[in-house]
RNA sequence: GGGCCCGUGGGGUAGCUUGGUAUCCUUCCAGCUUGGGGUGCUGGUAACCCGAGUUCAAAUCUCGGCGGGCCCA
């Protein structure tokens, strides 16, 4: 893991050095996927698109542009955004009769035309998620994959027919951010956000952190209960069994390309990033060690053994480049390749081929046991979830009196705002929220003294 | 929202104070050599963020814009 000084400046170049992105395009909080990073990020989505079609959800794509009237719907959500929000307000030389919004976030779009879908209770629950990219004018401070103006948005919104089975799909919805992020080897807390911090127009939020080597914690999803504050103003009303009409629940579920800024700061380390087998672009490379008249018998080997482990479901790449294998080895272990081969001729002779995990362990394997390499990539992405893990779980500092420390604290809280907002202040830190599942507390609250209610988590973030 | 620093080949830089010929490393291309952790040699391509101003002359000085990084709210 990088040192938590060198975190932020490592952070701006290994994202380019690694070929995820390229930060010279020239509008601020806008940059480009290179393929490498798109592959990843696709890869990533293709997890959740898993999980979604796993729990019954369907996919939708809604437009880009949101007209004004339907954006003002919702009084909060506006406040919270109207600040951020980038307008249309021209076709060509002639403005336009009604402005549009680019979507900071989809509920407006979604909901004014649930409300159309939703007759029944038989239409209910409605779960639907879509995989779009959304605007916003964030501020100053941009960061490739954690602060950008055109988010790469994966947001799930589902409607229910009471609060109860809206607060099922909240359970849902935190199990399967536990396959996901298990699968991303990324461990986290859970929070319930409190009420001054909650997203605009929710009734509560859940938010999933992360804890960067730099000790600033990074959110990666929220999880939102919106009860009935949109369906309202949205009318979004379905007839129930008794011929009535009510107004539906509703719940949230949204991750970015956040996810890929975690896995790049927690798993990486001098050498580049560290990628989980699950999503790696190239799961194998083959480095053929060529000497003088060795050098159609190393590629032919090379070609054998890939076509093996490509019939093992695994994707393999030769690098058959003419540069020299130290350069090589360099450049895979920079964009985080999990298993690295070499085939020489001695290998060839042996009857083995070496294997190299991107976490450094190198071993000889027999010719005939290749498909043990899939046993290889299993113990490498639990070894990175562990280490992640040991990292965060040494950082959560659970305190009686404020303390100065780094990464994660939790107090006991008494609940009241006034309180809260003093902890921020004296530590320097943002609230993260009370843990979930919820943590007993006998203690004091360790700004008013009064009986503490539960505690609060406090962090710097990003 | 307020403040500070910065912008020179693809990447990293020297030059800027004191205005005049743009330095070095790396990458890239070609060739030979080498090949089990950044091989060596030769040759080549390639740059002063944009605009305005001052001046005989601007990478250099002034102003504005855009972009990047950092600190504070």
């Amino acid at each position: 893991m990088i040192d938590r000084e060198k975190f932020d400046e490592w952070y701006n170049e290994i994202v380019e050095e690694a070929e995820l992105c390229d930060k010279r395009y020239p509008v601020k909080g806008m940059n480009i996927w290179k393929p490498y990073g798109w592959k990843i990020m696709q890869n990533i989505d293709a997890i959740i698109r898993e999980e979604m079609e796993r729990t019954g959800h369907d996919e939708v794509y809604f437009p880009l542009l949101i007209p004004e009237g339907y954006f003002k719907k919702e009084e909060e959500h506006i406040k919270g955004f109207s600040s951020e929000v980038y307008w249309v307000t021209h076709a060509g030389k002639n403005e336009l009769e009604e402005r549009l919004v680019l979507r900071p976030t989809s509920e407006t779009a979604l909901y004014s035309i649930f409300s159309l879908w939703i007759r029944s209770h038989a239409d209910l629950p409605l779960k639907t998620f879509q995989i779009v990219n959304t605007f916003r004018y964030e501020t100053k401070m941009t960061k490739a994959f954690i602060r950008v103006r055109e988010i790469h948005f994966f947001e799930a919104h589902t409607c229910h027919e009471d609060f109860e089975d809206a607060e099922r799909q909240i359970k849902e919805d935190l199990e399967i951010a536990e396959r996901f992020f298990k699968k991303l080897c990324l461990p986290y807390v859970t929070s319930k956000r409190p009420d001054w911090d909650k997203f605009a127009g929710a009734y509560y939020s859940i938010g999933l952190d992360v804890l960067m080597p730099s000790m600033k914690t990074l959110q990666v999803a929220s999880i939102h209960q919106y009860k009935q504050n949109f369906s309202i103003p949205f009318n979004i009303k379905y007839e129930g069994k008794d011929g009535k009409h009510y107004y539906c629940h509703q719940t949230t579920y949204g991750m970015s390309e956040r996810v890929l800024g975690a896995i790049i700061g927690v798993h990486g380390d001098e050498k580049g990033i560290k990628l989980p087998s699950s999503i790696a672009p190239i799961k194998v490379v083959i480095i053929p060690i060529i000497f003088k008249g060795w050098e159609e018998k190393i590629m032919e080997e090379c070609r054998k053994v890939k076509k093996e482990i490509e019939a093992m479901g695994l994707s393999c790449h030769i690098d058959d480049r003419d540069k020299t294998p130290g350069n090589k080895f360099y450049d895979w272990e920079l964009k985080g390749v999990p298993l690295r081969i070499e085939i020489g001729p001695k290998d060839i002779e042996n009857n083995v081929v070496r294997i190299a995990t991107r976490d450094g362990i190198k071993k000889r394997i027999a010719r005939e046991e290749i498909e043990k390499i899939k046993d290889e990539l299993k113990e490498y992405d639990e070894r990175l979830y562990q280490r992640a893990k040991e990292f965060l779980e040494k950082n959560i500092h659970v305190l009686n009196k404020l303390e100065d420390k780094e990464g994660i604290v939790e107090l006991p809280w008494c609940g009241k705002e006034e309180c809260g907002k003093k902890m921020e202040e004296e530590l320097e830190m943002k609230s993260l929220g009370t843990p979930l599942p919820e943590k007993e507390c006998n203690e004091k609250c360790a700004i008013c003294g009064g009986a503490a209610l539960t505690w609060l988590r406090l962090a710097k973030t990003y």
